[in-house]
DNA sequence: GCCCCGATGTTACATCTGTAATATTTATCT
DNA sequence: AGATAAATATTACAGATGTAACATCGGGGC
């Protein structure tokens, strides 16, 4: 476990450069996006090139600097979200809408994620992340406050073979967002043995961060199904086992743990050894978000609004209307 | 004075089709602004033209129901709010970029403009307002909560030969969005003779409305130039009176009275004839909002400051400059 | 019933935007 | 100083976007 000061946005820029730069950036967004110039006119306006105002107009829309609130409810959705809070007794869901097979879903499902988040962060909560694309799209969204009395630990162990992401990427910029510290689970996601993993617990720090997770007041995680194209599938451990999990009636994970249909544990020795705080003491906190879509995870996230793992959700049309079957 | 409920946005819309261009609508904003998605692509997954989705895209962004939120403040602009708080004792400054000739510094002022707006608005406020094209602006950028005991009220007479704007339109929209009542102060705004002014102020609604206006809780305001651009110098009323005003020293207009450099109402008989509360009695509103930019209108803007006739101000940064001179 | 109006579709075109491949500058490290 | 990496400029181009002129359709008013 670290500190994490302020280690975010566009970060290796020295002295004079960086204000230079940033002074670009905060002048090309109110040009194009409050002004609504043409790009060639920033360009000259301020002296650059055309191209970099366009790179700089494209990194201000994926890091957040600008923030677009679309203020027209989609009335099939807000009907998706009533009937599915009563449905699976939920305290609060938001339905987004799918969008066609470009524009990802992961994004505006993550977008909208963030914004739950960020409505429930108050100072001096502690609060529990897991990892994944649909999470790590959240932070983008998040309003940077300072919240130093708040803190911040991964929820399960990270990846070894980072495939492209850092899976502890979403912690680390959650707290440097808030200001406030941060706890990592920093052990491998699955151990290979359950011996090593009492041995592990019982060592380091780690047993220190499972305390402060199973004391945490909100817990805000995704899920994974059983498609190559989840991130844990992708991993090597997981493939290996992947027929015996699909024999097992596995549906797919959260917090790595492979659940059933009803959302049960299923009874595999992978499931033995997950680095993770378990799914029922994810239950046991008191305030939570499960922001996951797709109508290919409809199964899984099924699996866990069943248990009642989690109190919130956010997800798209496409996976509420599989819920809603 | 009447009522008005909600007649604000694209409203002769009948039955079905009504709520079927509605749905269309927020299908096409998600698309566009939340999804990425590329316009043809929106069209072909909604079976419509192209053609409109663009021009729907355009009505999103123009009627606020997209709002874009740029989170990187502008140092300069700060720095410049600080020092005209100071300089003219203000309870609150918001300076925004000025653009460049094209993308109007207008729009921008009055967006800002209307974000302070709504944030002083709270239930049961009487609030006072203004007209010209700065303010309409504003009226997008409401976020529509439904304030009943709130109520408002046009501060100054319209225009009779209507260039385009209704000069009733922002207080008409504004009552609009509170969901609130709306007085109007429905005569012109420069009445034939001075005592023609005391004859309608006894009759009618219009002492009613008067007397609310007194006792406001907030006012919003603009002011205007004595170039041939400004709104107000285009009646015809003023354009008789132009050079005279010039020759007693107007450098523009607060509220429909000509001011001169210090604030004071210039002494001209077009002053004795304004249909409108006067600025000593605007200075003695709680609280009020000028918006108001642009080079070219720093002269009157000083005036107003000077006098110490409103609370809070929104302009650009060229303006902000040369009242800093 | 007929006409007019506004909303939408059709077509065509100029412009703006995103992206890649390549050169040049600038900062940083040894 | 020289080498290296990052940022920026240059050029080129395909595809996306905004706009205009005109056709078509459906409803409401006379």
């Amino acid at each position: 476990m670290r500190r994490v000061t302020r280690d975010i946005p566009q970060s290796p820029r020295s002295s004079a450069a960086g204000d230079d730069a940033d002074y670009i950036r905060a002048r090309i967004a109110w040009y194009y996006f409050a002004g609504g110039l043409t790009q060639q006119e920033i360009a000259s306006l301020l002296g650059i090139t055309r191209l970099r105002v366009n790179k700089t107009v494209g990194q201000l829309r994926s890091d957040g600097s600008v923030r677009i609130e679309i203020r027209l409810p989609l009335s099939d959705c807000v009907v998706m979200e009533e009937r599915l809070k009563e449905r699976y007794g939920l305290a609060e869901v938001r339905v987004v809408p799918s969008m066609g097979e470009n524009g990802d879903a992961q994004r505006v499902i993550g977008e909208a994620a963030g914004e739950m988040l960020e409505a429930r962060i108050r100072d001096g909560i502690g609060v529990a992340v897991g990892w994944g694309r649909t999470l790590s799209f959240a932070m983008t969204h998040l309003r940077a406050r300072d919240f130093s009395g708040a803190w911040v630990a991964s929820l399960m162990g990270g990846l070894t073979r980072g495939s492209g992401t850092n899976t502890f990427e979403v912690a680390t910029a959650l707290a440097g967002q808030l200001g406030s510290d941060c706890y990592y689970l920093a052990a491998p996601i699955y151990v290979p043995t359950a011996q090593s993993r009492d041995l592990l617990v019982s060592h380091h720090g780690l047993a220190e961060t499972l305390r402060r997770l199973r004391s945490a007041d909100l817990a805000f995680v995704s899920c994974g199904d059983m498609s190559p194209l989840s991130l844990l599938i992708q991993t090597q451990t997981v493939t290996e086992n992947i027929q015996t999990l699909r024999d097992a009636g596995a549906v797919g994970d959260l917090l790595g743990y492979f659940l059933d249909a009803e959302g049960r544990i299923v009874d595999h020795p992978l499931n033995e050894r997950v680095m993770a705080i378990s799914p029922r003491e994810l239950a046991a906190i008191p305030d939570s978000i499960l922001a996951s879509g797709g109508a290919y995870k409809a199964p899984v996230v099924r699996a866990v609004l069943r248990a009642g793992y989690v109190k919130r959700l956010v997800t798209d049309e496409a996976c509420a209307a599989e819920l809603l079957k």
